[in-house]
DNA sequence: ATACAGCTTACACTTAGCTCTAGGTCAAGG
DNA sequence: CCTTGACCTAGAGCTAAGTGTAAGCTGTAT
């Protein structure tokens, strides 16, 4: 199952440019080339894509994702700080998730806040001031 | 309780580069000066500033943090778009833990696999072939 | 045979979001 | 009086992550 650059790109979501970026960048390693120098796409390049999306969508910048490719390219020897890279990359994935919670938890109160003033404005009702942070928020 | 801008800054956890760029951009409006020309950072402005990093922080790009703060500037009648644009974020933000979810359960499979492979590297055993990828998945 | 689609490279450009520098003002302390 | 520290502005510079362009090659279809 190879893919040519275009066919990737679609499959990933991603751009032609983006992943010719990608691969000058050295995410990829050794992609190889049918006889007239275009890229191939093999299986293998498509499941390193999708590891390198999901830690770009997760907020890994693309020099700490080279680093994994090319601990991936040393072997069996860098078995462990792979390993270590991605237990550390959980843990800030989760801690984005607890963020991005509390953070909704503000949004919610301005929202509460909204709901009353829109309603208010609608029946030319006097709106009701800013809701108030207690000091601990900022 | 006001604050100057080196307080601000250390409260709000940005540098005061990045606070005289979001005056700038008008994402603060109307910050008063002392009779010298300092900035002022009063209670709303720190409210203000809460709220921008926690939109800032949820992905919510400088722009788009501006027209609220311009409609906020109208006043009353634009009560409702500004309600709309929190509600679309809250489901934006949603989206996003969402989708950290989903890409954490790659990470977990890949770690799976690290796992193994790390003990088998360590005992001198035969490393396991990497994980492999259902075609939906990408 | 020629036009076209799809690929190639090298390299310049863009955008967002800061970040820093130079040169200057101002108030307080020695 | 002079220095120090905290602030000011205007504007340049920086980084990350692409995005686009120009010029050129190749394989297929008319």
């Amino acid at each position: 199952m190879n893919y040519t650059i275009a066919q990737a790109a679609k499959k990933m979501n991603l751009t032609i440019y983006t992943l010719r970026y990608y691969d000058r960048e050295g995410l990829l390693t050794n992609v190889k080339r049918d006889k007239s120098g275009n890229r191939i796409f093999t299986k293998d390049d498509m499941e390193m894509l999708s590891l390198i999306c999901c830690l770009k969508n997760t907020g890994m910048p693309i020099k700490k994702i080279k680093q994994f490719t090319d601990w991936q390219n040393e072997g069996n020897q860098t078995l462990h700080p792979r390993n270590d890279m991605l237990e550390n990359h959980k843990e800030d994935i989760l801690t984005q998730i607890e963020d991005l919670k509390k953070h909704l938890r503000l949004i919610d109160r301005k929202l509460d806040y909204y709901h009353d003033a829109c309603q208010a404005y609608d029946t030319n009702s006097p709106i009701p001031t800013c809701c108030e942070y207690t000091d601990d928020e900022f």
